[in-house]
DNA sequence: TAACCAAATGCAAGAGCTTACATTTCTATT
DNA sequence: AATAGAAATGTAAGCTCTTGCATTTGGTTA
């Protein structure tokens, strides 16, 4: 309840320059239907009142906000932020305005948090990964909000994405371990249920499995949350659990640090006792000691492809359309063979 | 230029429901005014609609919207991310909504945002560092728009502030450093123009230096832009024009993990052939290899006790109080007595 | 049963802006 | 100097809600 003196509007700069509101408001949003004689004066008392337009009225008469909202787990997460960054580069060199809603991870939050951005009149929406209820695309729909998914890929669905295949990545990473001879391999993973991303990625390594004829079943999973930390004791479960393990796959590079560091803790010498393997590829990654190999996510590409075509949707009405991006190996020092 | 179809309105639930708009709009936001059977009659009606209410009609009839802006430099940088996940996390309990911007550390981008979120009815303004231009102080005033200022901290000033005094806490570090033996200091910064913080961690180093009788001049500056390859390349000409330098600040932990790498390929040992100082306090520290010695921000802290005072002054009028916390000096690996 | 009162609902006036259309002011042409 | 046509400006309706005030409903009380 601030707001004591009234805020300057539209109508008082028209009083203050002795113009109408409508040439005001040409001044703002067509600058060039106006005479520079009357631009200066419409200016000169815009700033003289401090005069802010207001944006809600704005929107409410023009029908559009230019303003995209995007919706991920967390920005404590580097990746996201990063991603976040690009995108809103890109948004802003076309006038854009990102909104930001983080879910810490949780379905009725970004339920929550979608009806408000799209309550606050978002023209397109960010999402991070497939899985969610069909009721939120069903309110999605009714409410025309176009929606773009990022941070993953799958061809088969029919809303568009521009992100990788988590799956095939990892597959990839996994048979590159599985050819260095390592054959009990670990899996310390954020939650399943309703993060596409951490499925897809179990299921990459499954499927190397498979494509040893080995057993999927002997991937060992431990389940955690988000962290340093939580990775340090996620690791030293697994090594309890099954000792066995030469090759221990983490989720995201903040789980694998963390077991990095735990496995230090405990005595093992990476890579030669175990391997450890992260995925996202930050900062951390090239960083810790020894330096992880991990799987390279193209946050960057994704986030500024991801407001390109969005854009291009707005102004134009150019169809999304999906694209595959590549993720790439990186590896460095915490992968070697599988001791004997 | 989507929405073909157009967006069901109140008018459209309150005649789907049989109802006046007034009886869904207090269905909406006074629940209890409006007899059950009429209740459950409009949310059916809502529902069935997927209807939701358009967030800048309804700011604009109301006078208030509930939403607090942030305005970071960027959020690449992980100690403004969790200072605002956590920000968020204390609005979002009090039913605020956060709406953040970056600025890449431009003075213009930020004013330009200032206004955006201004407009769009930020209720108030989070916003990093004092420095910034009066006009800008100016226009916040004639909009009513309470700002509170943090990550730093300024007795001095009138503006509230919710941070840690930055010189005073990089002039600590510095007395310690000096008193380890170090004579020939360098600091590896960004831009002092429009960054407050990182002018005063400047000047907290040479206060320390002028406190030991040693002369503020010596210590060798060079300016970089964020980021780890930055922080390499900084200390690479640290060393190149200074050689006789034994103790590199860096003005984040950023820098300094690059300054870390860097000094390793050259084949100085840290910390015995020189010390290498951050500030932050990230995971990118404790991670680091040898672990960062650094200045701990208590960035949770700032963004919550943020939050809760800008929810006091919005929502009971209370005046916000600054307040001063600690930011504590983190001695890891990395700082060690001066060669001699 | 009439009269009263509280609770529930409806009516309609804005809130600040954009924009189609109408009007006025220039400029260029004859 | 008269006039067409373009450029600049003005008028006013409409965008979707909230809310003060008016009206209706329904239960109590005398």
């Amino acid at each position: 309840m601030s707001k004591e003196q009234p805020t300057p509007t539209l109508q008082d700069v028209a009083t203050a320059a002795k113009v109408s509101t409508a040439t005001v408001s040409r001044c703002l949003n067509f600058p060039d239907q106006v005479k520079e004689k009357t631009r200066t004066k419409v200016l000169k008392a815009i700033k003289m009142l401090s005069y802010s337009p207001n944006f809600g009225a704005r929107a409410m008469a023009s029908r559009r906000t230019d303003t995209i909202g995007a919706i991920i787990p967390t920005m404590g997460n580097a990746i996201f932020a990063r991603g976040l960054q690009a995108f809103q580069d890109e948004l802003h060199q076309h006038g854009f305005t990102m909104l930001v809603a983080s879910t810490s991870y949780r379905e009725d939050i970004e339920e929550e948090q979608i009806r408000a951005l799209v309550g606050r009149g978002a023209d397109a929406l960010l999402l991070i990964g497939h899985a969610r209820s069909p009721e939120v695309y069903r309110f999605l729909d009714a409410q025309a909000v176009p929606a773009l998914v990022t941070w993953a890929f799958d061809a088969s669905l029919s809303r568009p994405s521009i992100g990788f295949d988590n799956q095939k990545a990892m597959c990839r990473m996994a048979k590159k371990v599985i050819d260095l001879g390592h054959r009990n391999l670990a899996l310390v993973s954020a939650e399943t249920i309703l993060n596409d991303r951490a499925k897809a990625r179990q299921l990459g390594i499954e499927d190397a499995l498979v494509a040893a004829n080995l057993c999927a079943k002997t991937l060992h999973i431990v389940k955690t949350t988000y962290g340093i930390e939580e990775g340090a004791t996620a690791f030293e479960q697994v090594m309890k659990a099954a000792p066995q393990t030469t090759a221990v796959f983490c989720g995201n590079d903040v789980l694998a640090v963390g077991a990095l560091r735990k496995a230090r803790e405990l005595g093992f010498k990476v890579p030669q006792d175990v391997s450890i393997i992260g995925f996202d590829d930050i900062e951390l990654a090239e960083i810790a000691y020894p330096a992880l190999t991990t799987v390279h996510v193209p946050h960057r590409e994704m986030g500024r492809r991801a407001g390109e075509a969005l854009i291009k949707l707005l102004n134009k009405g150019t169809q999304i359309e999906a694209v595959e991006l590549e993720a790439s190996l990186v590896f460095r020092d915490t992968l070697a063979p599988a001791r004997n």
